[in-house]
DNA sequence: AGCAATGCTATTGTATACAAATATTGTGGG
DNA sequence: CCCACAATATTTGTATACAATAGCATTGCT
């Protein structure tokens, strides 16, 4: 992307972000871009992105407000994300080469120090949990796949949670990334998705458990 | 949508779907917008529809080419859907309504009929055939899946393929139909999970049986 | 002849003006 | 007081002009 676009897709992608723009308030273009600094034709772009990835919904006549998820929106999301992740996973497991599952354990590494630390590293604890998850999806060599996780994973109200996990729960993520490392090494794709399943399911009640009502 | 923008989508389209604009080949906004009669503004707005749906693919360099499938691809693209529409099928399952269930069964006794003429009247099958499944995708109730499934249902290599279906291929869709009936009437949610999975990728094999190489 | 640099052409990116559609406000009638 | 309808304001849709950038070919050098 140009960099007015993608200077108004950070913007507002920002405002949604930090609450700013809080669930369900209305957005104009012309407002928009007046914060943005740019003209409406970027922000038009920059919204249709936002909406593919479902930070923002787009009304019967066009109108465009910020997207407000319920419980039962969030538990779909990760019902999906725990079938398309899994079967990413699967693919992983017999296409992944040796440099990236190099890669994978160094990101675990990462991930196990940042959760030994006390209080627990948060931010470094998403920065290379998202990483760990990248590789995989990117191993499994399907464009398709991609593009429909990225409208999955990374959501405002999963964002805005994630700080609440309680330690346990940091570190059994990282015991479950050490079982998926086990069954990409031996290759068994089955193994990986089951793996990933249980570990997106496991993630999925933890941001139950953190949520505020 | 708007007019000029649903015109130059609908006209950009059937020129993938004609074979007009053949895979590979590269589209340029300018030269759409004059095939459609209208300005450059709402082509760009048809192309980002027609990149969610996959028909085209953009370059990083922002250059966008007719999408070209490979077997490959194909079979990924079925497998997703399979995934996906059987969970659709298995949520459907316990929240589709008796009208909802009424039209399923009307549009599958048109089915029937279309297969049971000499020759078989396919066009009607598909027709019927893509009502049917968008029923179910929509008694499921999850905005998320619906969105996701536009992208994988339909696609240019798959209508180009249709007519080759076998007339004994045809019956065994309306078939596998009337179990998914049966399982939605039980509101049975994982008989219908199981019967959609199972129609899906008979599906996946009649393609790759009738598509050319 | 092969390669690189440079200018030219084609294509996409952005801004802006105006048209069309949608929401809102106010007013009159019941 | 409430509802319907009309006038007005707001917002999105489209066209067009111009800017920036990527691709291409020509030319000059080694």
């Amino acid at each position: 992307m140009s960099r007015a676009t993608d200077r108004a897709y950070a913007e507002i992608r920002g405002l949604i972000l930090s609450g700013d723009a809080p669930p369900g308030s209305p957005l104009t273009e012309e407002a928009l871009a007046d914060i943005c600094g740019v003209s409406r034709t970027p922000v038009r772009d920059a919204l249709r992105r936002l909406e593919a990835e479902l930070y923002v919904v787009r009304t019967d006549t066009q109108r465009i407000y910020v997207a407000n998820w319920s419980h039962d929106d969030v538990d779909e999301m990760f019902a999906l994300r725990a079938m398309l992740e899994a079967h990413a996973a699967a693919r992983a497991a017999t296409r992944i080469d040796s440099v990236a599952l190099d890669a994978l354990r160094d990101c675990n590494v990462r991930i196990e120090a940042a959760v030994a630390r006390d209080p627990a590293d948060v931010a470094a604890f998403l920065t290379d949990n998202r990483r760990f998850h990248q590789i995989i999806i990117d191993a499994a060599e399907s464009p398709r796949l991609t593009t429909m996780l990225a409208a999955l994973v990374e959501q405002p109200v999963v964002r805005r949670t994630a700080a609440r996990y309680s330690p346990g729960e940091l570190r059994r993520s990282a015991q479950e990334h050490a079982a998926l490392l086990q069954a990409f090494a031996a290759r068994d794709a089955e193994w990986a998705r089951a793996a990933m399943t249980g570990h997106i399911r496991r993630a999925s009640h933890s941001f139950r458990a953190a949520a505020p009502d």
